[in-house]
DNA sequence: AACGCTGTTGCGATAAACGCAACAGAAAGG
DNA sequence: CCTTTCTGTTGCGTTTATCGCAACAGCGTT
C-alpha cells in the first residue's frame, strides 16, 4: 500500500483508501477509521461525508457509524454489463486457446454458482464448445474450485447451503470435508484439475484470478482427457502464468504493494 | 445533480462523480469525460490515473479508454456480507410487521433471481415464514417482479434466459409476453400483488427498493389471503410509503435530485 | 502534409484541503 | 450522580495541493 505518487489526486486518493477500508470491517466509526488510516478526525470526517453525500457509504443515524452505501452495488451491476473483466482477458484467452490448442474459459463467480462469462474455441475438430452465460453450482469443475476455494470460509459455508450437493458424475466431489481438502490443496497449488466432473472424458484446468487481493474469476483450459493430459504440465504452467498476468492487469500494473 | 455542499471534499466529490460516470456509458475517454462532467482535460486525466491506482477503473493499453476497475467488485461484496440493506431496513420491516400483523420481508436481485435478505415474521399465529437466504427465480413471485421490473430490457432477457419458465403454481406467470405487461403495470404503479405464486393461498404486496436510481430490492408484506386482501388498501399504502423511505435512507437522506 | 483529434505533462495563481483546537453529546466508570 | 473519556462535529488560519491554462506529442483522417 505505497503512496499516491506523482500526477495524482491526494483527496481522491484518501477518499479511495476509506472505501476500501470497507474491505476488512463492514462498520467505521469516524475516529476509529482516522487512527487506522493515519488520519485526523476532521479529514476523516469530511470524506465520510463526502462519500455519503454520493451514496458511497451510508452513516446508521443513531450509532453514527458507517457502512458501504448503495452506490458500490450499482456500479458493481454496471461494471459487470460493462465486462470490464471480459475485455481484459479475451487477448489472454485467445493466446491460451492458439497456444495449447484447447479450449479456454473465463468464468466468473454469480450468484450461489459461477458463469461463463468468455470463451474462445479450439480451432481443431474435436473441441470443447462452453456455453456462455451459463451459471454452474459452486461444487462443481475445476473452474469452480479455482475460484471458491480462495472464498472465506463462511461465505462457502453459506454458498453451498445446508441441503447435500447435487451429483454430475462420477468424480463430482460431493462430500464437504472431501472439497475442503480439496480445496486446500487448490490453494497451495493455485492450480485445479479435473477430470469429467461434468462431461465424461473431459479434462479441466483452471487457475485463480484476483483483484484487490479477492478472487474474481477463474482461466479455464479444457479438452479431451488424453489430448489435455499428454501436456499437463506445460498446460498448467500456461493457465498459470495466464490467470497471474490478468490479476496484474487488474490491478493496475502493479502499483500497489 | 447537486453542489457539493458544506464540509465535503470538493476533489473527492469529482472523483465518485467520475464513477458513477460509468453508469451510462461502459468505457469513457479521457477527453469525452471531461466534456460531460464539464472538467478540464487535465483534472479527469489526473482523477482516472489516482481512480486507476487503486483499482476502481482500469485503462485499456491499446484504446486508451476506461472501464470500471475490479475493486467496485471486491467492494460490493463486502457490502453485501457487511449486510448495508439489512440493517437499514431491519427497523422498517419491524414497523410493518407490527402495523400490519404480517410477516415482512426484504429481498435483494441475486444471481438470476432474487434473495430473502432480512424477514420479521407475524406474532400472530397464522403466520408466513420466510427462509432466510434462499434464493428464488425472478420471475416467481410479487418480490421478483417488484424488482425485475424494473431492470433494463436486455437484462431481464438474459436473466431469464431461452428456456420456458418453471412453474411453481396455477398462478406463476410464465409467459413472457404476460410477464412484460404485468412489469408495466408493476412499474406504473409501483407496487406488486401476488395470489399464491408459490404458496397456495398466500398473498403479498411488494414495492421496489431504489439506490442512485437503480432497483436494488424489495419490501414485501406476505400472510394468508384472506388476511391481506382485508386490508388491501391500508396494506399497499404502508409498503410502498416504508420502500420509498428506504429508498430515501439509501440515498443518504435526500440530498440528490 | 496539414489538420483535427486524442492523451499527457509543466507550472504559476488560487482556492481548497489540512489539521490544530475547541465544543457538545454519549457512554463508561468510579 | 458526577467525573472522565471517549465519541462526532465545526471553526478557522496556514499551507499545500488542486486547478486550469497552455504547450506538447502521438495517431487517424481528410
Amino acid at each position: 500500500m505505497g503512496e499516491p505518487g506523482r500526477g495524482t489526486a491526494k483527496t481522491l486518493d484518501r477518499g479511495l483508501l476509506v472505501l476500501l477500508a470497507f474491505q476488512h470491517r463492514t462498520e467505521w466509526g469516524v475516529s476509529e477509521l482516522a487512527r487506522e488510516l493515519g488520519l485526523d478526525k476532521a479529514v476523516a470526517h469530511r470524506l465520510l461525508t463526502t462519500l455519503a453525500h454520493r451514496g458511497f457509504v451510508l452513516a446508521d443515524p443513531d450509532t453514527r457509524r458507517y457502512r458501504l452505501g448503495a452506490a458500490v452495488g450499482v456500479l458493481a451491476r454496471a461494471a459487470e454489463r460493462g465486462g470490464t473483466l471480459e475485455a481484459a482477458a479475451r487477448p489472454l484467452l485467445t493466446a491460451l486457446a492458439r497456444e495449447l490448442g484447447e479450449s479456454a474459459i473465463l468464468n466468473v463467480p454469480h450468484g450461489a454458482g459461477y458463469r461463463t462469462a468468455l470463451a474462445v474455441d479450439a480451432t481443431g475438430p474435436m473441441r470443447y464448445s462452453a456455453i456462455v452465460g451459463e451459471t454452474l453450482p459452486a461444487h462443481g469443475g475445476a473452474a469452480g474450485h479455482a475460484i471458491f476455494a480462495f472464498y472465506p470460509d463462511d461465505d462457502v459455508r453459506r454458498l453451498l447451503g445446508a441441503g447435500p450437493l447435487e451429483r454430475f458424475s462420477d468424480t463430482t466431489v460431493t462430500d464437504p470435508d472431501e472439497l475442503r481438502a480439496l480445496y486446500a490443496r487448490v490453494r497451495r497449488d493455485r492450480v485445479s484439475i479435473s477430470h469429467g466432473e461434468y462431461d465424461l472424458n473431459v479434462t479441466s484446468v483452471a487457475a485463480p484470478v484476483f483483484a484487490a487481493g479477492e478472487v474474481v474469476g477463474s482461466l479455464v483450459v479444457i479438452g479431451p482427457h488424453h489430448n489435455v493430459t499428454e501436456k499437463i504440465d506445460t498446460t498448467i504452467a500456461r493457465v498459470r502464468g495466464a490467470a497471474e498476468s490478468l490479476t496484474r492487469l487488474l490491478d493496475g500494473g502493479g502499483a500497489e504493494e
